[in-house]
DNA sequence: TAGCCCGTGATGTGATCACACACCAGTTGC
DNA sequence: GCAACTGGTGTGTGATCACATCACGGGCTA
Protein backbone atom coordinates (compact mmCIF):
# COMPACT_ATOMS: atom_id res chain seq x y z
CA UNK A 1 0.00 0.00 0.00
CA UNK A 2 1.63 3.17 -1.18
CA UNK A 3 -0.72 5.76 0.13
CA UNK A 4 -0.19 5.74 4.22
CA UNK A 5 3.59 6.63 5.06
CA UNK A 6 3.74 10.23 5.16
CA UNK A 7 2.34 13.30 4.49
CA UNK A 8 -1.19 12.82 6.05
CA UNK A 9 -3.28 15.57 4.35
CA UNK A 10 -2.74 15.84 0.93
CA UNK A 11 -5.45 15.64 -1.14
CA UNK A 12 -5.15 12.78 -3.65
CA UNK A 13 -4.16 14.72 -6.56
CA UNK A 14 -5.98 16.67 -9.63
CA UNK A 15 -3.18 18.45 -9.76
CA UNK A 16 -2.14 16.46 -12.94
CA UNK A 17 -4.71 17.58 -15.66
CA UNK A 18 -3.42 21.25 -15.75
CA UNK A 19 -2.60 23.15 -18.93
CA UNK A 20 0.90 24.63 -19.06
CA UNK A 21 2.04 25.30 -15.26
CA UNK A 22 4.56 22.81 -14.31
CA UNK A 23 3.81 19.96 -12.36
CA UNK A 24 6.43 20.66 -9.64
CA UNK A 25 4.31 24.23 -9.06
CA UNK A 26 1.16 22.58 -8.36
CA UNK A 27 3.03 20.41 -6.36
CA UNK A 28 4.48 23.78 -4.02
CA UNK A 29 1.12 24.82 -4.37
CA UNK A 30 -0.78 22.21 -2.80
CA UNK A 31 2.07 21.59 -0.12
CA UNK A 32 2.08 25.42 0.50
CA UNK A 33 -1.97 25.36 0.73
CA UNK A 34 -2.28 22.50 3.51
CA UNK A 35 0.78 23.67 5.57
CA UNK A 36 -0.95 27.12 5.54
CA UNK A 37 -4.05 24.86 6.34
CA UNK A 38 -2.67 23.63 9.33
CA UNK A 39 -2.76 19.73 7.96
CA UNK A 40 0.66 18.89 8.99
CA UNK A 41 1.64 19.13 11.92
CA UNK A 42 4.77 20.95 13.74
CA UNK A 43 7.80 18.67 13.64
CA UNK A 44 6.29 16.23 10.87
CA UNK A 45 8.04 14.88 8.39
CA UNK A 46 7.46 15.55 4.53
CA UNK A 47 9.46 13.02 2.64
CA UNK A 48 10.00 13.04 -0.94
CA UNK A 49 8.54 9.63 -2.08
CA UNK A 50 6.11 9.84 0.80
CA UNK A 51 4.60 13.37 -0.70
CA UNK A 52 5.01 11.57 -4.44
CA UNK A 53 3.04 8.15 -4.12
CA UNK A 54 0.11 10.69 -2.05
CA UNK A 55 0.08 13.00 -4.87
CA UNK A 56 0.26 10.35 -7.49
CA UNK A 57 3.77 11.85 -9.23
CA UNK A 58 7.40 10.78 -9.15
CA UNK A 59 9.74 11.97 -6.35
CA UNK A 60 11.29 14.70 -9.03
CA UNK A 61 8.41 17.30 -8.93
CA UNK A 62 8.54 17.30 -5.23
CA UNK A 63 12.20 17.51 -4.55
CA UNK A 64 11.90 20.65 -6.48
CA UNK A 65 9.00 21.68 -4.57
CA UNK A 66 10.47 20.80 -1.35
CA UNK A 67 13.90 22.28 -1.87
CA UNK A 68 11.45 25.53 -2.79
CA UNK A 69 9.52 25.42 0.59
CA UNK A 70 13.00 24.86 2.39
CA UNK A 71 14.62 27.64 0.91
CA UNK A 72 11.41 30.06 2.19
CA UNK A 73 11.81 28.21 5.58
CA UNK A 74 8.86 27.19 4.78
CA UNK A 75 10.18 23.61 5.87
CA UNK A 76 13.46 22.91 7.80
CA UNK A 77 15.92 20.30 6.97
CA UNK A 78 16.75 17.92 9.50
CA UNK A 79 20.07 16.56 10.30
CA UNK A 80 19.63 13.58 7.88
CA UNK A 81 18.15 16.41 4.95
CA UNK A 82 14.48 15.09 5.70
CA UNK A 83 12.16 18.49 5.56
CA UNK A 84 10.02 18.40 8.19
CA UNK A 85 7.63 21.17 9.51
CA UNK A 86 9.17 23.61 11.75
CA UNK A 87 8.85 23.95 15.60
CA UNK A 88 8.39 27.40 16.52
CA UNK A 89 9.26 27.64 19.88
CA UNK A 90 8.26 30.85 22.18
CA UNK A 91 11.65 32.37 21.39
CA UNK A 92 11.87 31.64 17.96
CA UNK A 93 7.63 33.30 18.14
CA UNK A 94 8.71 36.64 19.43
CA UNK A 95 11.56 37.60 17.26
CA UNK A 96 8.93 36.53 14.51
CA UNK A 97 6.88 38.93 16.24
CA UNK A 98 9.51 41.79 16.68
CA UNK A 99 9.89 41.08 12.61
CA UNK A 100 6.31 41.29 12.11
CA UNK A 101 5.80 44.34 14.02
CA UNK A 102 8.21 45.92 11.56
CA UNK A 103 7.28 44.94 8.46
CA UNK A 104 3.49 44.78 8.79
CA UNK A 105 3.24 48.06 10.67
CA UNK A 106 5.44 49.99 7.57
CA UNK A 107 3.15 48.14 5.04
CA UNK A 108 0.00 49.38 7.34
CA UNK A 109 1.56 52.54 7.44
CA UNK A 110 1.67 53.27 4.11
CA UNK A 111 -1.36 51.60 3.43
CA UNK A 112 -2.88 54.19 5.46
CA UNK A 113 -1.65 56.72 2.79
CA UNK A 114 -2.53 54.73 -0.34
CA UNK A 115 -5.65 53.05 0.51
CA UNK A 116 -9.05 53.48 -1.60
CA UNK A 117 -12.28 53.97 -0.01
CA UNK A 118 -13.47 50.67 -1.18
CA UNK A 119 -10.57 48.76 -0.02
CA UNK A 120 -11.70 50.15 2.68
CA UNK A 121 -14.76 48.42 2.75
CA UNK A 122 -14.45 45.81 1.67
CA UNK A 123 -11.96 45.43 4.97
CA UNK A 124 -14.46 46.62 6.84
CA UNK A 125 -16.85 43.28 5.44
CA UNK A 126 -13.80 40.99 6.11
CA UNK A 127 -13.59 42.26 9.92
CA UNK A 128 -17.01 41.65 10.21
CA UNK A 129 -16.60 38.37 8.70
CA UNK A 130 -13.43 37.60 11.35
CA UNK A 131 -15.96 38.25 14.82
CA UNK A 132 -18.52 36.33 13.63
CA UNK A 133 -16.55 33.10 12.82
CA UNK A 134 -15.32 33.84 16.37
CA UNK A 135 -18.58 34.36 17.62
CA UNK A 136 -19.46 30.80 16.35
CA UNK A 137 -16.27 29.55 17.34
CA UNK A 138 -15.50 28.79 14.21
CA UNK A 139 -11.25 28.54 14.02
CA UNK A 140 -10.85 27.77 10.43
CA UNK A 141 -12.97 30.81 9.50
CA UNK A 142 -11.64 32.30 11.96
CA UNK A 143 -8.14 32.30 10.67
CA UNK A 144 -8.85 32.13 7.14
CA UNK A 145 -10.92 35.55 7.29
CA UNK A 146 -8.43 37.08 9.62
CA UNK A 147 -5.37 36.21 7.18
CA UNK A 148 -7.34 37.80 4.44
CA UNK A 149 -8.40 40.37 6.09
CA UNK A 150 -4.63 41.44 7.33
CA UNK A 151 -3.49 40.99 3.80
CA UNK A 152 -6.16 43.43 2.33
CA UNK A 153 -4.42 46.20 4.37
CA UNK A 154 -1.12 45.27 3.26
CA UNK A 155 -1.91 44.87 0.05
CA UNK A 156 -3.55 48.58 -0.19
CA UNK A 157 0.05 49.69 0.40
CA UNK A 158 1.09 48.62 -2.98
CA UNK A 159 4.72 47.53 -1.88
CA UNK A 160 4.78 44.02 -3.72
CA UNK A 161 8.27 42.90 -2.50
CA UNK A 162 7.37 44.00 1.52
CA UNK A 163 3.95 41.65 0.49
CA UNK A 164 5.72 39.08 -0.14
CA UNK A 165 8.06 38.98 2.89
CA UNK A 166 5.33 39.56 4.76
CA UNK A 167 3.32 36.41 2.89
CA UNK A 168 6.87 34.73 3.49
CA UNK A 169 6.80 34.85 7.57
CA UNK A 170 3.06 34.43 7.36
CA UNK A 171 3.61 30.86 5.84
CA UNK A 172 6.17 29.85 8.30
CA UNK A 173 4.15 30.54 10.97
CA UNK A 174 0.79 29.41 9.74
CA UNK A 175 1.43 25.52 10.75
CA UNK A 176 1.79 26.06 14.51
CA UNK A 177 -0.80 28.80 14.24
CA UNK A 178 -3.18 26.92 12.45
CA UNK A 179 -2.35 23.94 14.90
CA UNK A 180 -2.92 25.82 18.07
CA UNK A 181 -6.53 28.02 16.99
CA UNK A 182 -7.77 24.87 17.16
CA UNK A 183 -8.51 26.64 20.41
CA UNK A 184 -11.11 29.24 19.62
CA UNK A 185 -11.03 31.07 23.46
CA UNK A 186 -8.75 33.35 21.88
CA UNK A 187 -10.04 34.34 18.85
CA UNK A 188 -13.15 35.82 20.72
CA UNK A 189 -10.49 38.48 22.21
CA UNK A 190 -8.26 38.55 19.11
CA UNK A 191 -11.34 40.16 16.84
CA UNK A 192 -11.42 43.21 18.78
CA UNK A 193 -7.62 44.28 18.01
CA UNK A 194 -8.80 44.66 14.51
CA UNK A 195 -10.88 47.53 14.71
CA UNK A 196 -8.61 49.60 15.38
CA UNK A 197 -6.74 49.16 12.51
CA UNK A 198 -9.41 49.91 10.41
CA UNK A 199 -10.54 53.07 12.52
CA UNK A 200 -7.14 53.93 11.68
CA UNK A 201 -6.54 53.86 8.08
CA UNK A 202 -9.95 55.45 7.72
CA UNK A 203 -8.85 58.45 8.93
CA UNK A 204 -5.55 58.00 6.99
CA UNK A 205 -3.56 57.81 10.16
CA UNK A 206 -0.19 55.70 9.36
CA UNK A 207 1.04 56.27 12.84
CA UNK A 208 -1.93 54.90 14.14
CA UNK A 209 -1.86 52.01 12.01
CA UNK A 210 1.44 51.03 12.35
CA UNK A 211 0.76 51.35 16.00
CA UNK A 212 -2.25 49.37 16.09
CA UNK A 213 -0.84 46.43 13.79
CA UNK A 214 1.67 46.28 16.49
CA UNK A 215 -0.71 45.84 18.91
CA UNK A 216 -2.73 43.28 17.35
CA UNK A 217 0.64 41.47 16.75
CA UNK A 218 1.60 41.63 20.43
CA UNK A 219 -1.66 40.91 21.76
CA UNK A 220 -1.65 38.02 20.27
CA UNK A 221 1.87 37.07 21.04
CA UNK A 222 1.14 36.87 24.69
CA UNK A 223 -1.49 34.50 24.98
CA UNK A 224 0.54 32.24 22.28
CA UNK A 225 3.56 31.73 23.57
CA UNK A 226 2.45 30.60 26.95
CA UNK A 227 0.86 27.68 24.21
CA UNK A 228 4.40 27.30 22.47
CA UNK A 229 7.01 24.85 23.46
CA UNK A 230 10.10 25.95 25.06
CA UNK A 231 12.55 24.19 22.72
CA UNK A 232 12.40 21.89 19.82
CA UNK A 233 13.18 19.15 21.40
CA UNK A 234 11.30 15.93 21.26
CA UNK A 235 8.58 17.45 18.81
CA UNK A 236 7.63 15.53 16.00
CA UNK A 237 8.02 11.87 15.79
CA UNK A 238 7.26 11.78 12.23
CA UNK A 239 4.32 9.70 12.34
CA UNK A 240 1.89 12.08 12.48
CA UNK A 241 1.68 12.53 16.14
CA UNK A 242 3.05 15.62 17.78
CA UNK A 243 4.55 16.11 21.00
CA UNK A 244 4.67 19.26 23.25
CA UNK A 245 1.30 20.30 23.83
CA UNK A 246 -0.93 16.75 23.54
CA UNK A 247 -1.44 16.60 27.31
CA UNK A 248 -1.67 20.21 28.56
CA UNK A 249 -5.11 20.48 27.45
CA UNK A 250 -6.80 22.66 30.40
CA UNK A 251 -10.61 22.55 29.87
CA UNK B 1 35.07 23.88 -25.85
CA UNK B 2 32.02 23.22 -23.66
CA UNK B 3 32.20 26.32 -21.46
CA UNK B 4 31.38 28.95 -23.00
CA UNK B 5 27.38 28.97 -23.67
CA UNK B 6 26.36 30.84 -20.30
CA UNK B 7 27.64 31.48 -16.79
CA UNK B 8 30.80 33.60 -17.20
CA UNK B 9 32.02 34.18 -13.99
CA UNK B 10 32.01 30.42 -12.45
CA UNK B 11 35.41 29.22 -11.53
CA UNK B 12 36.02 25.54 -13.05
CA UNK B 13 34.32 23.75 -10.25
CA UNK B 14 36.87 22.18 -7.51
CA UNK B 15 33.37 22.05 -5.58
CA UNK B 16 33.01 18.21 -6.08
CA UNK B 17 36.01 16.87 -3.90
CA UNK B 18 34.28 17.96 0.03
CA UNK B 19 33.26 14.98 2.07
CA UNK B 20 29.39 15.00 3.24
CA UNK B 21 27.90 17.75 1.88
CA UNK B 22 25.57 17.25 -0.98
CA UNK B 23 26.99 18.55 -4.88
CA UNK B 24 23.56 20.77 -4.68
CA UNK B 25 24.58 22.88 -2.22
CA UNK B 26 28.00 23.70 -3.66
CA UNK B 27 26.66 24.32 -6.32
CA UNK B 28 24.12 27.05 -4.44
CA UNK B 29 27.04 28.44 -2.57
CA UNK B 30 29.27 28.81 -5.87
CA UNK B 31 26.62 30.63 -7.25
CA UNK B 32 25.60 33.08 -4.92
CA UNK B 33 29.29 33.54 -4.07
CA UNK B 34 29.66 34.67 -7.53
CA UNK B 35 26.03 36.58 -7.62
CA UNK B 36 27.71 38.49 -4.36
CA UNK B 37 30.76 38.92 -6.47
CA UNK B 38 28.92 40.42 -9.17
CA UNK B 39 30.27 38.10 -11.53
CA UNK B 40 27.19 38.19 -13.37
CA UNK B 41 25.57 40.75 -15.06
CA UNK B 42 21.83 42.16 -13.96
CA UNK B 43 19.45 41.00 -16.95
CA UNK B 44 21.85 37.91 -18.07
CA UNK B 45 20.29 34.31 -18.19
CA UNK B 46 21.46 31.42 -15.85
CA UNK B 47 20.56 28.35 -17.35
CA UNK B 48 20.77 24.57 -16.65
CA UNK B 49 23.33 23.02 -18.96
CA UNK B 50 25.17 25.92 -18.68
CA UNK B 51 25.87 25.86 -15.12
CA UNK B 52 26.41 22.06 -15.15
CA UNK B 53 29.04 22.29 -18.04
CA UNK B 54 30.86 25.21 -16.56
CA UNK B 55 30.72 23.64 -12.88
CA UNK B 56 31.64 20.04 -14.57
CA UNK B 57 28.40 18.31 -12.99
CA UNK B 58 25.07 17.13 -13.87
CA UNK B 59 22.02 19.22 -14.55
CA UNK B 60 20.62 17.45 -11.34
CA UNK B 61 22.57 19.68 -8.41
CA UNK B 62 22.03 22.99 -10.81
CA UNK B 63 18.28 22.31 -11.32
CA UNK B 64 18.33 22.48 -7.61
CA UNK B 65 20.69 25.53 -6.60
CA UNK B 66 18.49 27.47 -9.31
CA UNK B 67 15.50 26.29 -7.67
CA UNK B 68 16.37 27.43 -4.57
CA UNK B 69 17.78 31.28 -5.61
CA UNK B 70 14.40 31.33 -7.14
CA UNK B 71 12.63 30.90 -4.22
CA UNK B 72 15.10 33.63 -1.98
CA UNK B 73 14.35 35.84 -5.26
CA UNK B 74 18.10 36.21 -5.70
CA UNK B 75 17.08 35.23 -9.32
CA UNK B 76 14.00 35.72 -11.50
CA UNK B 77 12.20 33.47 -13.49
CA UNK B 78 11.63 34.64 -16.90
CA UNK B 79 8.74 33.69 -19.19
CA UNK B 80 10.29 30.52 -20.70
CA UNK B 81 10.83 30.04 -17.29
CA UNK B 82 14.84 30.62 -17.50
CA UNK B 83 16.43 31.72 -14.28
CA UNK B 84 17.86 35.32 -14.99
CA UNK B 85 19.93 37.85 -12.64
CA UNK B 86 17.10 40.08 -11.10
CA UNK B 87 17.09 43.69 -12.68
CA UNK B 88 16.88 45.88 -9.91
CA UNK B 89 14.82 49.07 -10.86
CA UNK B 90 14.98 52.57 -8.99
CA UNK B 91 11.57 52.23 -8.05
CA UNK B 92 12.09 48.04 -6.61
CA UNK B 93 15.45 49.56 -4.97
CA UNK B 94 13.25 52.53 -3.39
CA UNK B 95 11.11 49.84 -2.11
CA UNK B 96 13.85 47.49 -1.15
CA UNK B 97 15.08 50.65 1.11
CA UNK B 98 11.87 50.85 3.35
CA UNK B 99 12.33 47.47 3.92
CA UNK B 100 15.74 48.11 4.79
CA UNK B 101 15.87 50.77 7.05
CA UNK B 102 12.77 48.82 8.97
CA UNK B 103 14.95 45.69 9.32
CA UNK B 104 18.40 46.55 9.57
CA UNK B 105 17.31 49.36 12.07
CA UNK B 106 15.52 47.22 13.82
CA UNK B 107 18.40 45.07 14.19
CA UNK B 108 20.62 47.92 14.61
CA UNK B 109 18.62 49.08 17.58
CA UNK B 110 18.81 45.37 19.29
CA UNK B 111 22.39 45.34 18.73
CA UNK B 112 23.07 48.11 21.15
CA UNK B 113 21.81 46.94 23.92
CA UNK B 114 23.27 43.46 23.24
CA UNK B 115 26.73 44.13 21.87
CA UNK B 116 29.83 43.13 23.58
CA UNK B 117 32.95 45.52 23.86
CA UNK B 118 35.20 43.14 21.63
CA UNK B 119 32.41 43.62 18.87
CA UNK B 120 32.90 46.93 18.92
CA UNK B 121 36.19 46.76 18.30
CA UNK B 122 36.09 44.36 15.44
CA UNK B 123 33.81 46.30 13.56
CA UNK B 124 36.09 49.69 14.61
CA UNK B 125 38.54 47.53 12.33
CA UNK B 126 36.12 47.06 9.76
CA UNK B 127 35.29 50.43 9.99
CA UNK B 128 38.90 51.66 9.29
CA UNK B 129 39.20 49.05 6.60
CA UNK B 130 36.12 50.70 4.55
CA UNK B 131 37.98 53.73 4.55
CA UNK B 132 40.72 53.00 3.35
CA UNK B 133 39.36 50.34 0.72
CA UNK B 134 37.89 53.70 -0.42
CA UNK B 135 40.06 56.18 -0.42
CA UNK B 136 42.59 53.63 -2.32
CA UNK B 137 39.45 53.34 -4.73
CA UNK B 138 39.71 49.91 -3.86
CA UNK B 139 35.63 48.95 -5.15
CA UNK B 140 35.86 44.96 -4.79
CA UNK B 141 37.62 45.58 -0.93
CA UNK B 142 35.12 48.48 -0.16
CA UNK B 143 32.04 46.54 -0.89
CA UNK B 144 33.07 43.26 0.82
CA UNK B 145 34.43 44.96 4.02
CA UNK B 146 31.38 47.75 4.03
CA UNK B 147 29.05 44.60 3.70
CA UNK B 148 31.03 42.53 6.46
CA UNK B 149 30.88 45.28 8.69
CA UNK B 150 27.17 45.67 8.51
CA UNK B 151 26.45 41.96 9.29
CA UNK B 152 28.86 42.16 11.81
CA UNK B 153 26.50 44.89 13.56
CA UNK B 154 23.24 42.78 12.91
CA UNK B 155 24.96 39.45 13.82
CA UNK B 156 25.44 41.08 17.24
CA UNK B 157 21.87 41.80 17.84
CA UNK B 158 21.06 37.84 18.78
CA UNK B 159 18.41 37.47 16.40
CA UNK B 160 18.78 34.56 13.43
CA UNK B 161 15.49 35.01 11.80
CA UNK B 162 15.81 39.02 11.47
CA UNK B 163 20.21 37.99 10.47
CA UNK B 164 18.49 35.77 7.71
CA UNK B 165 16.17 38.28 6.51
CA UNK B 166 18.95 40.66 5.85
CA UNK B 167 21.28 38.13 4.16
CA UNK B 168 18.21 37.30 1.85
CA UNK B 169 17.83 41.28 0.66
CA UNK B 170 21.70 42.06 0.16
CA UNK B 171 21.55 38.99 -1.97
CA UNK B 172 18.50 40.14 -4.05
CA UNK B 173 20.43 43.92 -4.26
CA UNK B 174 23.94 42.22 -4.24
CA UNK B 175 24.59 41.80 -8.02
CA UNK B 176 23.45 44.87 -8.89
CA UNK B 177 25.13 47.19 -6.42
CA UNK B 178 28.80 44.94 -7.31
CA UNK B 179 28.19 45.93 -10.73
CA UNK B 180 27.46 49.47 -10.27
CA UNK B 181 30.03 49.94 -7.21
CA UNK B 182 32.65 49.36 -10.07
CA UNK B 183 32.58 53.30 -10.20
CA UNK B 184 33.91 53.71 -6.86
CA UNK B 185 33.18 57.89 -6.87
CA UNK B 186 30.74 57.21 -4.58
CA UNK B 187 32.83 55.10 -1.71
CA UNK B 188 34.17 58.01 -0.09
CA UNK B 189 31.38 59.71 0.79
CA UNK B 190 29.41 56.69 1.84
CA UNK B 191 32.72 55.51 4.31
CA UNK B 192 31.21 58.95 6.18
CA UNK B 193 28.35 57.41 7.08
CA UNK B 194 29.45 54.63 9.18
CA UNK B 195 31.10 56.30 11.83
CA UNK B 196 27.32 57.31 13.56
CA UNK B 197 26.47 54.05 13.45
CA UNK B 198 29.31 52.88 15.51
CA UNK B 199 28.85 55.65 17.51
CA UNK B 200 25.26 55.22 18.42
CA UNK B 201 26.56 51.55 19.26
CA UNK B 202 29.02 52.20 21.38
CA UNK B 203 27.28 54.67 23.58
CA UNK B 204 24.49 51.80 23.47
CA UNK B 205 21.65 54.16 22.24
CA UNK B 206 19.26 51.87 20.50
CA UNK B 207 17.43 54.96 18.27
CA UNK B 208 20.16 56.64 17.50
CA UNK B 209 21.84 53.74 15.98
CA UNK B 210 18.48 52.89 14.16
CA UNK B 211 18.48 56.25 12.79
CA UNK B 212 22.36 55.87 12.04
CA UNK B 213 21.51 53.37 10.30
CA UNK B 214 18.72 54.36 8.57
CA UNK B 215 20.62 57.54 7.12
CA UNK B 216 23.04 55.46 5.96
CA UNK B 217 20.77 53.31 3.52
CA UNK B 218 19.08 56.61 2.56
CA UNK B 219 22.47 58.30 1.78
CA UNK B 220 23.34 55.27 -0.55
CA UNK B 221 19.92 55.47 -2.18
CA UNK B 222 19.30 58.52 -3.39
CA UNK B 223 23.09 58.48 -4.99
CA UNK B 224 22.30 54.91 -6.48
CA UNK B 225 18.56 55.25 -7.65
CA UNK B 226 20.11 58.16 -10.55
CA UNK B 227 22.36 55.35 -11.78
CA UNK B 228 19.84 52.44 -11.57
CA UNK B 229 17.46 51.80 -14.72
CA UNK B 230 13.40 53.07 -15.21
CA UNK B 231 12.40 49.53 -16.38
CA UNK B 232 13.66 46.35 -16.85
CA UNK B 233 13.05 47.05 -20.24
CA UNK B 234 15.49 46.22 -23.19
CA UNK B 235 18.16 44.82 -20.01
CA UNK B 236 20.09 41.82 -20.18
CA UNK B 237 19.75 40.36 -23.61
CA UNK B 238 21.53 36.81 -22.07
CA UNK B 239 25.19 37.27 -23.43
CA UNK B 240 26.55 39.17 -20.79
CA UNK B 241 26.63 42.56 -21.93
CA UNK B 242 24.14 44.88 -19.79
CA UNK B 243 22.06 47.56 -20.75
CA UNK B 244 20.72 50.86 -18.95
CA UNK B 245 24.16 52.47 -17.54
CA UNK B 246 27.15 51.28 -20.17
CA UNK B 247 26.77 54.42 -22.36
CA UNK B 248 26.29 57.03 -19.50
CA UNK B 249 29.65 57.49 -18.36
CA UNK B 250 30.09 60.77 -17.36
CA UNK B 251 33.96 61.57 -16.58
C1' DT C 1 14.56 39.72 -54.04
C1' DA C 2 11.31 39.05 -50.37
C1' DG C 3 8.59 36.13 -47.54
C1' DC C 4 7.55 31.76 -45.64
C1' DC C 5 8.66 27.11 -43.97
C1' DC C 6 10.93 23.65 -41.79
C1' DG C 7 15.00 21.80 -39.50
C1' DT C 8 18.14 22.20 -35.71
C1' DG C 9 19.73 23.37 -31.44
C1' DA C 10 18.87 24.77 -26.73
C1' DT C 11 15.77 25.22 -23.06
C1' DG C 12 13.02 23.44 -18.89
C1' DT C 13 10.39 19.35 -17.29
C1' DG C 14 9.51 14.77 -15.67
C1' DA C 15 10.62 9.85 -15.00
C1' DT C 16 13.59 6.28 -13.82
C1' DC C 17 17.60 4.14 -12.14
C1' DA C 18 21.66 3.30 -9.08
C1' DC C 19 24.05 4.42 -4.99
C1' DA C 20 25.41 5.66 -0.18
C1' DC C 21 23.89 6.25 4.19
C1' DA C 22 20.97 5.82 8.35
C1' DC C 23 17.83 3.61 11.19
C1' DC C 24 15.51 -0.34 13.09
C1' DA C 25 14.59 -4.96 14.22
C1' DG C 26 15.68 -9.71 14.28
C1' DT C 27 19.12 -12.83 15.02
C1' DT C 28 23.24 -14.84 16.71
C1' DG C 29 27.00 -14.90 19.53
C1' DC C 30 28.90 -14.47 24.12
C1' DG D 1 19.99 -12.68 29.47
C1' DC D 2 22.37 -9.24 27.13
C1' DA D 3 25.08 -7.25 23.66
C1' DA D 4 26.87 -6.98 19.06
C1' DC D 5 26.20 -7.97 14.44
C1' DT D 6 23.52 -8.10 10.26
C1' DG D 7 19.91 -7.79 7.20
C1' DG D 8 16.19 -5.05 5.18
C1' DT D 9 13.89 -0.80 4.47
C1' DG D 10 13.51 3.98 3.74
C1' DT D 11 15.91 8.19 3.06
C1' DG D 12 18.15 11.89 0.06
C1' DT D 13 21.39 12.34 -3.87
C1' DG D 14 23.10 12.37 -8.52
C1' DA D 15 23.10 10.90 -13.37
C1' DT D 16 20.90 9.92 -17.48
C1' DC D 17 17.31 9.69 -20.70
C1' DA D 18 13.05 11.16 -23.27
C1' DC D 19 9.91 14.71 -24.38
C1' DA D 20 7.48 19.27 -25.41
C1' DT D 21 8.39 23.77 -26.52
C1' DC D 22 10.57 27.77 -28.49
C1' DA D 23 13.93 30.77 -30.95
C1' DC D 24 16.67 31.24 -34.69
C1' DG D 25 18.59 30.45 -39.22
C1' DG D 26 19.11 28.47 -43.72
C1' DG D 27 16.96 27.31 -47.68
C1' DC D 28 13.18 27.03 -50.57
C1' DT D 29 9.53 29.08 -53.33
C1' DA D 30 6.74 32.69 -55.46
Amino acid sequence: MPSDPSAPGLTDANLNGNGDTPLHENVYQEIRRNLIAGQFQPGEAVTLRGVAAKLGTSAMPVREALRRLVAERALDLGPNRTARVPVVTSAKYAEICEVRIALEGLAADKAALLIADEELDRIDGLCADVSAAAEQHDAATYFAKNQEMHFAVYRAARAPLLLDMIEGIWLRIGPTLNYLFHDIRFAGRAAATNAPIVDALRSRQGGAAREAVAHDISHAMVWLVQHLPQSDEHVGNGNGNVGGNGGDQES
